[in-house]
RNA sequence: GGAUCGGUAGUUCAGUUGGUUAGAAUGCCGCCCUGUCACGGCGGAGGUCGCGGGUUCGAGUCCCGUCCGGUCCGCCA
């Protein structure tokens, strides 16, 4: 037997009983003749004490941070507590002790506080995994786990799994492919979702499924996004919309009462796809402050009225214009307003420049282009933006789509750092009614928004029956009646945040063929690439609809941080590569030739 | 595909206008220490300044290229 106790669990009851511990040391501390050596695991840290004689013995093997050590002792009360620690009132009288293992000099300290910076960790990532920083994440990771299978388990869900190796089909993301060594010159795909298959569930009669299944899209990467990610991937028959977003708001709600003890987000707050855009230039909005947007002038469109005959270019030729109240940065310094122009001025923004008016707190005004605007005019700017004393108020003018995203952008990076965005609030927020089609420039052609098994709403099935989707003149894309359809969709939104995101989907072979029409999918196409779910159609398939949350990002926000790799034990770096595993890597010739691939690498 | 920041001791970083032998902290090694828990004291080892080229009397420092890492835009139905 290794151990009798772990090294989280001693306290002051089990003082005079006879202990074994293992772990790992964590460190050592001698005072000639006698040694203390902290010993960790996964449930905490024993401080153990060495006599002179075992300490002349530790000096003889030669112990060092992180071997593996089982030491067996009398539990003894601290002359000296330490109240830091659980385990602070006791400690191991060390009577004999074993090095079950030694350890190479670890490359950067195991604690919680490490000097390591995160291209080392990554690479001894095992390493890593031991300090109790990552480790916090990783049961976070599991409880979260817990929560979700408890609830869907009460609310009649099972858990199916369905294939890894499916079929590629280029709509959406790009696939991960597999070849296929029994069938040569054929590929599998990586399943970007399991999409089709819980849907051919829900024509099985499984009429509530649920899979916390991993996913896998062959994109570019960022501190949210991994190639390979895990879903809680849920679908139901019989519902509507709001059966689904009652359902799953109880899911997260449940997920925060669990792992939070959080117990305040009673209230999820809905708006549909057009309040975001318009209040908040944004899709996913962080509400838990406010800095809505004031929308002065929409595609050429005056809604202030105070901007005609102004004689200001930069607002008479912008198409759309539109503004934040900053709140208690009427004071901002020339140099200030400086900065803010130039974040705006990068290229990843791309505004030309940032017009601002200091509404001061003694009631003057003061504004960028106080040249155009008298007093008066500026006095009615900043009501039309609800503006109170001591706001600052940041004006960005052009194109309708770029600026939008810009004031979004600008709203979210000050909210950043005035320190609205308190990573301990929550606020759970619906967005419904999104568009179902999407304007595709490249390809001259209309995508599905969300994906192609998407309904529209039952009052504009029409519009898509009776109009030809295809696209005259693609400057007027937005004319098209296309455009207007709206999708059975929604996303949920946390703290600014798309966590998940759903529909209720096309369940008959007519609408999904002229769904897959269309997006500019023949006949033929569609059969080929979808034809099992057509004819899976034509056999009693049940209205339904689903959701799927992005598991990783939860638990990551849950955990109050923005990067996702944190909560995954073993991640992938910025450009798809496991660094401690060096993948991916190049295969043998033999592999090759069993899957007849030639290869022909270009630089 | 693009933008941007970084790469100097095992690790995290500093390094002035281009100028003597490239520093600090921590880690590591040795000696001392019976109540520490960020233990302490003394001593020591440790560097192809990512790589290649250029400018210069002289390059960690300036220029070009390249590789690696971080963040972002495009992309992510």
């Amino acid at each position: 037997m290794y151990r009798t106790h772990t090294c989280g669990e001693l306290r002051i009851t089990d003082i005079g009983k006879e202990i074994t511990l293992a772990g790992w040391v964590q460190t050592i501390r001698k005072f000639g003749s006698i040694t203390f050596v902290d010993l960790r695991d996964r449930y905490g840290i024993t401080q153990l004490l060495f006599n002179e004689k075992l300490t002349q013995q530790m000096d003889a093997s030669a112990i060092g941070r992180e071997f593996v050590l089982a030491a067996k002792g009398k539990a003894n009360e601290r002359s000296n507590k330490n109240p830091n620690i659980p385990t602070g009132d006791i400690e191991i009288l060390v009577s004999e002790f074993t090095v079950l293992n030694k350890s190479a000099v670890p490359p950067f300290t195991i604690q919680d506080e490490t000097d390591g910076g995160d291209d080392i960790r990554m690479k001894y990532r095992f390493l890593d995994l031991r300090r109790n920083a990552v480790k916090k994440n990783i049961e976070l990771r599991y409880a979260v786990n817990r929560a979700t299978r408890n609830y869907l388990h009460q609310q009649n869900f099972i858990d199916i799994e369905t294939p890894f190796l499916i079929k590629s089909t280029p709509e959406g993301a790009r696939d991960f492919v597999v070849p296929s060594r029994m069938n040569p010159g054929e590929f599998y795909a990586l399943p970007q979702s399991p999409q089709t298959f819980k849907q051919l569930l829900m024509v099985s009669g499984y009429d509530r499924y649920y899979q916390i299944v991993k996913c896998f899209r062959d994109e570019d990467l960022r501190a949210d996004r991994q190639p390979e990610f895990t879903q809680i991937d849920c679908e139901m028959a019989f519902v509507e919309q709001e059966d689904i977003l009652q359902m799953f708001e109880g899911l997260v709600k449940f997920i925060f009462k669990e792992v939070k003890g959080i117990d305040y987000l009673e209230k999820v707050e809905r708006m549909t796809w057009e309040e975001a855009m318009w209040n908040y230039g944004n899709d996913k909005p962080d509400i838990r402050f406010g800095m809505k947007v004031a929308n002065l002038k929409v595609e050429g469109e005056n809604k202030f009225e105070g901007l005609n005959d102004t004689g200001f270019a930069v607002f008479s030729n912008a198409e759309t214009i539109v503004a934040i109240a900053v709140p208690g940065c009427s004071d901002y310094s020339r140099k200030q307003t400086d900065e803010l122009i130039d974040w705006v001025k990068r290229p990843q923004i791309g505004m030309g420049g940032l017009a601002f008016i200091k509404v001061n707190t003694d009631g003057t005004l003061k504004s960028s282009f106080d040249k155009f605007f008298n007093e008066e005019q500026l006095k009615a700017f900043a009501e039309f933006c609800k503006a109170k004393s001591g706001d600052l108020i940041l004006i960005l003018a052009g194109k309708e789509e770029r600026t939008r995203k810009a004031i979004s952008d600008l709203r979210l990076y000050l909210a950043e750092r005035l320190g609205f965005r308190r990573p301990e609030e929550f606020r759970l927020l619906w967005v419904t009614d999104f568009p179902l089609f999407e304007y595709d420039e490249e390809g001259n052609r209309w995508v599905a928004r969300h994906h192609p098994f998407t309904s529209p709403k039952p009052e504009d099935i029409a519009i898509m029956i009776n109009n030809n989707p295809s696209i005259e003149d693609a400057e007027k894309y937005l004319e098209h009646p296309y455009a207007k359809i709206k999708a059975n969709a929604y996303d949920m939104v946390l703290n600014g945040n798309e966590i998940g995101g759903g529909s209720i989907r096309i369940f008959q072979r007519e609408l999904q063929e002229k769904m897959f029409a269309a997006l500019g999918m023949s006949k033929e196409e569609a059969q080929h690439k979808f034809g099992f779910l057509l004819g899976a159609f034509e056999y009693g398939a049940p209205p339904h609809g689903g959701i799927a949350f992005g598991f990783d990002r939860l638990c990551a926000i849950i955990g109050g941080s923005e990067t996702i790799r944190d909560f995954i034990a073993f991640p992938k770096n910025n450009s798809g590569r496991d660094v401690m595993i060096d993948a991916p890597s190049a295969i043998d010739e033999k592999q090759l030739e069993e899957l007849q691939i030639k290869l022909d690498v270009q630089d």
